[in-house]
DNA sequence: TGTACATCAGTGAACGCGCGTTCACTGATGTAC
DNA sequence: TGTACATCAGTGAACGCGCGTTCACTGATGTAC
């Protein structure tokens, strides 16, 4: 037990659901084979049936990964945003700064959203993966309305504005985001999106 | 001749290609099978070879259509909404709102983009289709880019702003929203995103 | 106006390949006594 | 400390089905003369 180590390879569950991933991303979940997904984990079929009682399995599985990891990175940034000062809006303008500059250097070329590919093709999927799916972004639009309630009571807006869909626009554009930066091949979208979003929210509530 | 009738179908074509839309909306390119759009379109395979040399064909058609549809609805909305003034910030505004209310009235349960769609699965197209794909966004970036600086010439905006990626958001923002949309089964999210966008273009450049 | 030919919009049968799934088995590690 | 058994992480072979594609053919319409 000492070395606890890799009986196989070191936790190939994990390994597939990274290779499993980044071929969803890049042609969709139906267009992925198990097959070449147990060729690049280095396993046999049987294998791959082991970790996943079949392929419905490993969507569940990879959404739920999909959600962890979502949380843990929203998580990280707002914490960080938060920590040195205890003003809503400038917490705000701080996380989003963090994550324009997160997604800006990104190692993938091409990054994508697993909650958009699976959504432009969910009829592949089962309710329970549609559900989680859902939820993922719900708590995108929980978390940015919060915040958005606390800086309108600090500084109310100039105008009327819609809050809720002011809060789902931080999901939506960085959905929007992702796809243009796909479409013209320019990692530099997203990130000026982001910002951009930004100045938005800064130019309705920041008093001149 | 006098008839000029439906030979066999009326436009066969035309059906597969609606059909092929509305499936592949559903589930992606791969899953979407010859098999099941012959049998919607009640024609046998040899049908449907006879019309697309193969499967790629298809796709390079559909997406040929879709841009091509895509034209034509900004077309209309800019062309009415042009068409009793000439200040390019109301006509942008009269513009968005009309857009809003387009998109909001779809008959669709769940709208969706095809260039989005594909997008996500591109290692299924070839080059040809994905550029195709990239103009259709190009299209947009130029349109709203080219209405933004009239407008910010008539209207200099009180901050300093990035006008490219302000383009590119209207864009963004109907993908963006067409994604939440479908997550969350609410199809009055995408007619708020807009009809959001159109209040902050209105903040950033109308005079108070 | 009638005939010969061309084209358009398909039909029908067959193909091979790859896919997801199943099932009986295995060899290394961990645990009970 | 040694042995018996259980579990974990797989292997290997076989399966049937559906998919995209091909090929020879056809019957209705259009066109030339």
């Amino acid at each position: 037990m000492l070395e606890k180590a890799a009986r196989r390879g070191p936790d190939t569950r994990e390994r597939i659901l990274e290779l499993a991933e980044a071929a969803v991303l890049a042609k969709g979940f139906a267009a992925t084979s198990i097959e070449e997904l147990i060729a690049a984990a280095g396993i046999t079929k049987s294998g791959f049936f082991y970790h996943f009682r079949d392929k419905g399995a490993l969507a569940k599985a990879m959404m739920l990964r999909y959600i962890e990891h979502d949380k843990k990175v929203l998580d990280e940034i707002f914490s960080r945003a938060d920590e040195l000062n205890d003003d809503p809006l400038h917490g705000l303008l701080v996380a989003l700064k963090l994550f324009a500059e997160t997604l800006g250097n990104l190692p993938e070329a091409h990054p994508g959203c697993l909650a958009a590919s699976f959504c432009y093709q969910d009829q592949l999927f089962n309710q329970d993966v549609r559900t989680l799916n859902a939820q993922s972004v719900l708590r995108w639009r929980e978390r940015f309305l919060e915040r958005l309630q606390a800086i309108a009571r600090r500084y109310p807006p100039r105008r009327e504005i819609d809050l809720e869909a002011l809060a789902d626009m931080a999901a939506s554009n960085v959905e929007g985001g992702l796809i243009l930066g796909r479409l013209l091949k320019d990692p530099s979208i997203l990130p000026r999106q982001i910002l951009l979003y930004r100045d938005l929210i800064r130019a309705i509530f920041q008093p001149e």
